[in-house]
DNA sequence: GGGATGGCGTTTT
DNA sequence: AAAAACGCCATCC
């Protein structure tokens, strides 16, 4: 399915030290209601390493793919590693490390759909 | 075809 | 604050 292609570019575009939520990508893929599609891509459809999926956070900054990753605090680890902040209460810090889209970018990733046929 | 099931998200108790 | 109820939509029995 082209959605998954999607995703994968935009996964791949959320710079190191930064996080995206599953809705956010679902709208930068033109699919804002797919957020659950963009958790089926992650754990089911893409191949492993296809996209740095510790990047990718629950609504809020919610850790809810943790689960998936070799052990459960893995992602975490990940992305303190890359520099990601985290709040007191295990969620990250959106207002720090959220990955703030702009126009440009959206219209760049409209392009490269369009260029790619997906 | 139809019901269950998600790495979700929003709204309502 | 926490839980449940919905809405969502591709997949998988």
């Amino acid at each position: 399915m082209d959605f998954y292609r999607r995703v994968a570019v935009v996964g791949q575009r959320i710079p190191r030290g930064r996080v995206a939520t599953y809705g956010q990508i679902a709208m930068l893929c033109q699919k804002p209601r797919a957020a659950r599609q963009v958790g089926y891509a992650l754990g089911r459809v893409l191949p492993p390493g296809t996209l740095p999926a510790q990047r990718v956070v629950g609504h809020g900054g919610r850790l809810s793919g943790a689960r998936s990753f070799a052990t459960p605090h893995t992602q975490r680890e990940l992305l303190e590693r890359e520099g990601v902040c985290f709040l007191p209460d295990g969620r990250v810090d959106m207002v720090r490390s959220a990955w703030q889209t702009t126009l440009q970018q959206v219209q760049e990733l409209e392009a490269l759909f369009l260029q790619l046929g997906i």
